[in-house]
DNA sequence: GCTATATTGTTGACGACTCAAGTATATCCA
DNA sequence: TGGATATACTTGAGTCGTCAACAATATAGC
């Protein structure tokens, strides 16, 4: 029981100080970052709105709303699947990954910078281990393998 | 990273799966649920929106909005503090308590299930342990000590 | 005592997401 | 081959929470 409403609370704490600084200094929601992130790490830069749905534990909707939002920024751009009319791919824009590239930098060190105060590299190995074992956190698209946040 | 990532995920996925039970069966969203029972743990059964506001990671706003459900709802009241006219009062009420209970048992179960079928006891005790280390997972109102949620 | 600052709470406007419903396409199988 | 089912996505309406601005009260310092 403790474990689910620390998470809860760590989770809300977290999210607020990463969302203010990425909001602040780049414009960019959480979800926003991880969804360029997601794409950038992906094959040819682009993925299925249902990938990106199961990758960031989004629902459908929430993806097309999202996927509003990125390209009217210009950082993506929707793009047909031949093959399945039923897909529409989202692409990574040179402007989505630059944005992406601007903001990395910052928001990967808040991150290791509120860690890396509180475990040892040791820790962060277990907890890292222990989340992953939670339902969502594992998804398809390996969000740890580009370590860019 | 990864432990970023992850509890992003996690997160998401479990609190979706939480708040789908918990809303279905008694008509309770999280926040609203974890507000009962910080209530019902608290000296009186009343909390300051301040406090709650620090127990539940949420702003001020929150809190009011929250309260204003709950108040409609019939399960707090607002009550005014003798000594600081600034402070409005939460107070949890017969209705609110019997929510609780009846929604306590078998969210407390999914749970236990959830987590049980990933982690043995002492690797929970770990989790916790670390979570608890996070910036609001360890605020005021011992969110653990009644171990009901 | 009285002003400057801090604390507590509320409100309006808005953002991000969800659900339910709907459309369009693909796949399965009798 | 063709009808039932499953999959991919979008849309309208609604919910939960935020921020910015504000009002009211309390506290501290001179």
């Amino acid at each position: 029981m403790a474990a689910w409403v620390r998470l809860l609370r760590g989770h809300a704490a977290l999210r607020r100080l990463m969302s203010a600084r990425l909001q602040a200094d780049h414009g960019l929601t959480v979800s926003e970052y991880e969804a360029l992130l997601l794409l950038d790490e992906a094959d040819g830069a682009r993925l299925r709105g249902v990938d990106l749905a199961a990758g960031l534990v989004l629902t459908p909707s929430g993806v097309t709303r999202l996927l509003d939002r990125l390209g009217k920024l210009g950082f993506v751009r929707r793009e047909s699947c031949q093959g399945d009319a039923r897909v529409s791919y989202a692409v990574l824009l040179d402007a989505g990954r630059q944005r992406l590239a601007q903001a990395a930098c910052g928001h990967v060190a808040a991150i290791r910078a509120v860690f890396g105060e509180r475990y040892t590299d040791t820790e962060l190995g277990q907890l890292a281990e222990l989340l992953g074992r939670l339902p969502g956190a594992s998804t398809g698209a390996s969000a740890c393998a580009g370590d860019a946040g």
